[in-house]
DNA sequence: GTGAAAGCGCTAACAC
DNA sequence: GTGTTAGCGCTTTCAC
C-alpha cells in the first residue's frame, strides 16, 4: 500500500514543472517503452520521483480524448443482469473485472433491446473500444457491432458470426452428470429443460450429453426430455405411470423450484427421486436437500473472454474472421450433494 | 425508436459545417436553456435539424474535460457486491441506475479495503463527481471522502459524520413482522442475527422493533434476541428446554440455513415453529416452505439517494452540514408465505 | 536527449 | 444574434 496522499488534481503541467522538464518528456516516460525514446537516466529519474512525490495520476478522460481510445469497454447482455454474470464471489465478472482493470479498462454494463436503441446511444456516447456479449448475439445487436466495427467476445453463446466465443464443453458436462447418475444406479432417468425460459445453444448440447450417457449405458429408450413449462412438467412427471428415479435440470433455478414442487406432492429427495442440476450458484447448497450441481468454469471463461477482447484491441485485423477463435472449456466440477442418492427399488 | 443510424463519430464541427455555423453555436443550443441567450429560431432550428440528421452525439469524454466535471458518480462497497444493490430484477441499482443515467451520468462500482489503495486510485482516476456509499461509512473511507470533498449519500447505514442518508425505517419494520407472529398466537418468539456476519445500525433498530412488539403484547420476559455464530444457534435453538414456537431472522440468507438446519433435525416449519425474516430476495420464495418476509422499499430508497446526489452536485455549499438530510422509507411490505403458522400447541 | 506545438471534441467567456 | 478564442489534460510528431 502506498502512502494515502491525498489524490488532488495533480496535472502532468505540474509534475513536469516541479522535474523542470516539459510535459512530453514526462509523459514519455509514463506511456512508452524505455527504449522507443533516448533520455537520460537522470532525467528519467527526476521525473520518475516528482510523479511519486506528487502522487500523480493521469486524467482517464485527458487520455482518452488524445488517444482516441475510450478505453472502455460495453458489456451486453438482454433483459437484466444475466445470474452467471455472478453469483456470490464468483461467476464471469470475477473473470473479467481483474483483468479489464488491470489494463485500466473501464467496463460499463449495458442492457440491450430490441424495441428502443437506448442502448445504441450508451455505447456510442462513451465511444467504446470493444464489447463482450453475454449469453446470446442476437441479430439485432450483431448488425449494431459490425456496423460499428466494434472488436467483440461472445461469451456464453454460438453464433453464426465470424465472432470470437469463450464457451463451457457442455456436451461432456451433461455427459459427467449423467453418469453420476447411473453410477447410482438409475435407469429411468429424465431431463427436463424449460425451454420457455432458456433458449439457449447449450440446451441442445446438455441435452445431448444427457443421451450419449445414457446410450452409452444402453439404456436409449429411457431417453426422455422435456420442454414443458414448470408447472406442466412437474404433473406430468408426478401422474407419469413410469415415474422416473432421477431427473437432470437444466438449471439450477428449476431444479430449486422442484424441489419445492416435490415437497408439495410429497415426493421426498433422493429417495423418491433424485435430482441433479448445472451451475453451482447460490442457494444450491443452502435448500432442501442441497443440490448435486456442476461447477461451471465462469471465472475461467471470463478471464480468457476478457484476454481475447484486449488481444483483439491492441491487433486489429482487417480480416475479422482471422481473429475468431473458439474456446470451449472443460474444467467443470461435478459437486455431489444430498439430492442424489442410490437408486432405491 | 428513433431510426437506427450509425451511430458514427460525428463531431460539433460536423453539425457545425453542415449547419453554417460555429461550435460554440451549436454548443449552446444543445446545453444551454433557450432564455439564456439569443439566437433566431431559424438558425436554432437548422441547428436542430442538423443534430437530428447527423446522428450526433456528443463525445462524453470531450464533455468532462471541458467542463471539468467527470460526470461520474462511485458507488462504494466493502467487500464484494452488496445483494441488497441488485436482486433479480428490483434493489438499489433499480433504483439509482434509471435516475443517474436519465441525468447522464456513469457509475462505477468501486470496492474499498482498508489495507489496499486501488479504490482511490479508482476515484482518483475516474475524478468522481460524488459517491453513493451502500451500508456502511466506515472511517477510513470517510477520511478519503472528507478529503476529496466529494458529495455523498450513505445508504442503508448510519454515520456519526455530517452525511446524507437514505434509510429504511427499521424499528416499525421490525414491529409490524413481530406483531405478525403474534397475532398468530406466539408468545415464546426469539430474534436471531449472526453478528458476526451483519456488524450494522440495523441490528439494533430490528431488535428494538421485535421487543417493543413483544414488550406491548406483555411479553417483556419473553425476549431473547441470540448473537451466537450460526451452528451454535442452532444447537442452542433446538436443546433449549422451552424451545421458542417462532423466530424473527435478521436476514433472508441466514433463515433459508436455518430452514435447511431445522430439517436436518426433524422441526417442522411452521407446525413446530415460525420463521420470519425480512428482505423479499431470492430465494425466499422457492425455499421449503416459502418465507414468511417484509419486502423493503430498495428501490425507493435508491433512486431517493441518487435523487440527493445530483442535488448536492448542483447546489455544492461550503458548509456540508446544511446539506446533510436523512431520510428514512417506511413503505416496506409485510409478505406472509408459509414459513410463518398459528401457534399449534 | 529534450521540448514546442498541434490537436483530441467540447465548453464558455467575450468580442463583434 | 453569432463567431472567435482560449482552454480542459493529455499524447504525439517533429524540430532542434
Amino acid at each position: 500500500m502506498t502512502t494515502l496522499t491525498t489524490p488532488n488534481q495533480v496535472t502532468l503541467a505540474d509534475v513536469a514543472a516541479k522535474s523542470g522538464v516539459s510535459t512530453s518528456s514526462v509523459s514519455k516516460v509514463l506511456n512508452l517503452p524505455a527504449e522507443s525514446y533516448r533520455m537520460s537516466d537522470q532525467t528519467r529519474q527526476r521525473i520518475l520521483d516528482a510523479v511519486a512525490e506528487l502522487g500523480y495520476r493521469p486524467n482517464f478522460r485527458a487520455r482518452s480524448l488524445a488517444k482516441g481510445k475510450s478505453h472502455t469497454i460495453g458489456v451486453l447482455f438482454e433483459g437484466s443482469l444475466p445470474t452467471n454474470l455472478r453469483d456470490g464471489e464468483h461467476g464471469l465478472m470475477g473473470g473479467f473485472e481483474p483483468v479489464l482493470r488491470q489494463a485500466e479498462y473501464q467496463i460499463i454494463y449495458v442492457p440491450v433491446r430490441r424495441d428502443s436503441d437506448d442502448w445504441i446511444q450508451l455505447l456510442s456516447d462513451r465511444r467504446v473500444d470493444a464489447c463482450m456479449v453475454v449469453n446470446q448475439l442476437v441479430d439485432y445487436v450483431w448488425d449494431v457491432l459490425e456496423q460499428l466495427k466494434l472488436p467483440t467476445v461472445l461469451i456464453n453463446g454460438v453464433s453464426d458470426h465470424a465472432v470470437s466465443t469463450c464457451n463451457v464443453e457442455n456436451v461432456g458436462m451433461a455427459k459427467t452428470l449423467t453418469e453420476h447418475l447411473l453410477s447410482l444406479g438409475h435407469q429411468r432417468i429424465w431431463m427436463y429443460t424449460n425451454i420457455h425460459v432458456h433458449k439457449h445453444y447449450s440446451v441442445a448440447e446438455r441435452e445431448s450429453g444427457y443421451m450419449q450417457a445414457m446410450s452409452e449405458a444402453g439404456l436409449a429408450k429411457q431417453i426422455k426430455s422435456s420442454h414443458l413449462e414448470f408447472d406442466a412438467f412437474v404433473a406430468e412427471l408426478v401422474h407419469a405411470e413410469q415415474r422416473p428415479t432421477a431427473v437432470v435440470v437444466y438449471q439450477h433455478l428449476e431444479a430449486v423450484r422442484l424441489l419445492q414442487a416435490f415437497w408439495r406432492v410429497g415426493i421426498k429427495v433422493p429417495e423418491d427421486i433424485s435430482v441433479a442440476t448445472f451451475n453451482n450458484a447460490y442457494p444450491v447448497e443452502h435448500v432442501i436437500p442441497p443440490l448435486t450441481t456442476m461447477r461451471l468454469p465462469n471465472e475461467q471463461i471470463g478471464s480468457q473472454a476478457a484476454r481475447t477482447l484486449l488481444e483483439m484491441i491492441d491487433h486489429p485485423t482487417t480480416d475479422a474472421t482471422t481473429t475468431q477463435d473458439i474456446s470451449r472449456f472443460d474444467d467443470w466440477e461435478l459437486i455431489v450433494r444430498e439430492s442424489t442418492g442410490p437408486v432405491t427399488k
